[in-house]
Parts: structure tokens; sequence; C-alpha cells
DNA sequence: TATATACCCGAGTAAAATAGTCAAGATTAA
DNA sequence: TTAATCTTGACTATTTTACTCGGGTATATA
């Protein structure tokens, strides 16, 4: 049980992106530097984000990238949806409709798992990006 | 971000163990039909189980597998921890001891990335297996 | 003792998911 | 006009997952 990277550098670049947001866009070759992570990468895991206004961008050269809108009301259950990192710890429910593993009823564990959806995602919903800016911020 | 089958197929064999291991061992041909789980699969699977004491075995004609201790004092965490279900969101920390990704210091998001551990193997710690009968059994 | 029923165990493999690469473009500031 | 930067879809290598298989060993019971 693990995140995929995609949710990973999305929240690492995207709190990158906050602590340079001042004032300019910041460009990807500039986030791909800092944060080691693949300028070819970031550019799939951005278009996302640009998809679900989670940043805004500035085309041409002086472009890049900015927050749609501040970190202490960008939830991270918000960044996981944009770039698919879905916590869907199982997948019942393929084959028929009703029940599990392509029986009528469902599994004996089945609400156990969405009981465990649950309790993650609210890790998630509960969380803002500038609490972890803050915690880097404190360092420096 | 999802389970392996291993650890659900885990739990949901030895929630099925749990209801018919009133006496008798049960076979793990019974708990493959019931459960819809490949045969194969399902000895890889007690393998590890019995190796970390969660099952005992009986061998022979007449024999199968009956749980080690009782249902209500099996954490969910020790199941999954048997099969190697590890609850590990990132891979930090793998090239150089102290940092991440071959960098000196931790990543912006190192500690949120504990937390999120911490968060969900909170609820395998709490979670034990009677808790899955019993609202099995409360249906029939 | 013969036989069927079970567990035991290591090795192999097909399919799916992941992680990342690439090429060819479109915009725009300087 | 040129360099910087975003835009987009397609492609590929690697890793992980989810099994499968074969050839055992132990034991109850007929």
């Amino acid at each position: 049980m693990k995140l995929t990277t995609k949710g990973r550098y999305a929240v690492m670049a995207l709190a990158d992106l906050a602590n340079f947001n001042k004032a300019n866009p910041v460009p990807l070759r500039d986030i791909s530097f800092r944060q080691g992570i693949s300028l070819f990468y970031l550019e799939q895991i951005f278009l996302k984000l640009k998809k679900h206004n989670i940043v805004r961008s500035i085309r041409g050269s002086g472009g890049g990238y900015i927050l749609f809108k501040n970190a202490d009301e960008l939830k991270l259950s918000e960044i996981f949806f944009a770039v698919d990192e879905k916590v869907k710890t199982i997948n019942c429910n393929k084959d028929s409709k009703k029940g599990c593993n392509g029986k009528l009823s469902k599994c004996i564990t089945h609400n156990l798992w969405d009981e465990l959806d649950l309790h993650i995602n609210s890790f998630f919903e509960n969380k803002k990006l500038s609490e972890l800016t803050k915690t880097q911020n404190k360092k420096l």
C-alpha cells in the first residue's frame, strides 16, 4: 500500500511552488531542479493540475505556474484527485453491480475497506498545503 | 493507493476461518470455494500466516488450519505484517541514509508521509478480526 | 498398508501498473 | 526574431502484482 510518485511529486512541487509564489510565476525548470524531479514528468503532472484549476499557467518567456488559490485553502485531497491518486483500497463490484467477486452478496470484508477509505481520505481532507510550507519555513 | 490482493485475501480468508473454526480445522479447499480465491494462491498466503503464528496447521486427511489466537485478540496489523502488506506510503531514504532523493536534507513533504503512515497504521492497530465476523453474524 | 486428503515450498510467468521519456508544437516577453 | 516556457499525445522500459505449477511430505482412515 503506497502512494504513486504522481501524487507525491504533485504535493512536493506545489509546496515548492507555494514557497516561491510571492510575485512571479515559477517555471517548471526551477521546480525540477530544486526538487529533483524530471522536467518531462513534471509537465505531465502540471497538465492535470491545471485542468483541475489547482494552478494557473503563464506562457512564454518569464512564464511559469502560480497557485490558483491560497495554500491555506488548498486541501491535499484536491491535489490527489487532480492527479488521479485515488484512495480506493480495493476493487470490489467490478463485474456485477450488486456484490463482490462475482457473488451476489457483499464480501465479508467489504465494510472494512469502506471504513479504511474513509479513514485515509479524512487525512487528506483535513490537510492544507500551507501546513507543509509552514514547517518548511520554520526550519529555514 | 490501494491494498494488494494478498492483504485483502488474507483478511477475507481469516475472517472465513474464524467463522468455521469452532471445533475442526478448516481446509483451504473450503475457504477457496467459499471466498472465491485460488487454492494455490491461498496456500502461498497461509504459508506466511503460519510462519508468523497467525494460524496453526494440521496435516493429512481431515486436516486444515485453525487460528492461533482468538479472533478478538488478533489485530489486522498483525495479519498485514505477516503477508508483507506494509503501509509505507513512500520510499524516501533509499540511497543515502540521511536524506531523500539523494539530497542531504529531508524532502519538504517527508514529515507528511510519516504522519500519513501513522494515521493508516493506527486504523489497522485498532481493528480486531472479530469485528468483521461480528457484523457478518448479525446479518445471518 | 494403501490411498486419498491435506499441507509444504520453491520457481516460474503473464498481465497490469508505474514511472518516465520524447517529439513536435504554440505562446509570449524581451 | 529568438529564447524561454507551457501544451499535448504517444511511446517504452521497468517493476510489481497476481497468480500458476510441479513435485514434494505428513497423516487419518478404510
